[in-house]
DNA sequence: ATAACATATGAACAAGTGATCATATGTTTT
DNA sequence: AAAACATATGATCACTTGTTCATATGTTAT
């Protein structure tokens, strides 16, 4: 977090892959990627996010606007409520592939 | 990274998503997915990751023991030198689907 | 053995960040 | 208009974590 070195020629840490960390970093925190796992498959309420994960609504919606500026997720105005789901099947992808990794790395063997 | 509230019910956060979290906050640091990246398409020494990414030896280090605890990138030792590489295949996919995601969401069309 | 090279590890600190509380904004009722 | 409901936002704080410096461990060459 403090400031890199950036020794001698090296690569500059272009802005693409500032930008994918930047998404990662987002799912990299358990209460986010709840909440997007609880998003992936329809819309769901801001409350009913909050309620089904145990989590309090202000952190929710905190974590919700991170998620939708990063296009994870987008929001959708019924009436008085927002509902909240994946932005595109990238997505999914993701995670899709990132539970086999995890999944198979159990031990060693495959 | 403070304390979670876990209110009613709501969902316990299962071990396999704090795992899954997990992965992704590795991938999270701009200077640990470079070094990532470094290491998908063929095995790399420490000290070249360092100099080509223009980061500190001891830092380099320090990411690549996380990456390789998390199964991301594995190790092999030939003579002094220890190279990394990519673990699996499910790591380039992650990476795939992610840049795809980030590259489409330019300027809200599709 | 000793020197030189390559990588790993530990302590310490600045900066970042998730969580909470209080409150504001927006929307539908009555 | 006001009250009730739903979501968003701002400030604050405890805790985490990326980075650095110094040093230890491991490996090959002299």
């Amino acid at each position: 977090m403090a400031h890199a070195k950036q020794r001698a020629p090296g690569i500059p840490e272009s802005e693409k892959t500032a930008e994918l960390a930047e998404v990662f970093r987002l799912m990299g925190d358990p209460s986010r990627l709840r909440i997007v796992l609880t998003c992936l498959h329809g819309p769901v309420s801001v409350n009913d996010v909050a309620d089904s994960l145990g989590l309090s609504q202000s952190l929710v919606s905190h974590h919700l606007r991170l998620l939708r500026a990063a296009r994870l997720l987008k929001a959708e105005r019924r009436g008085k409520q927002v509902f909240y789901c994946a932005a595109d099947d990238h997505v999914r992808d993701v995670l899709a592939d990132m539970v086999e990794h995890v999944s198979e790395t159990v031990g060693e063997g495959v």
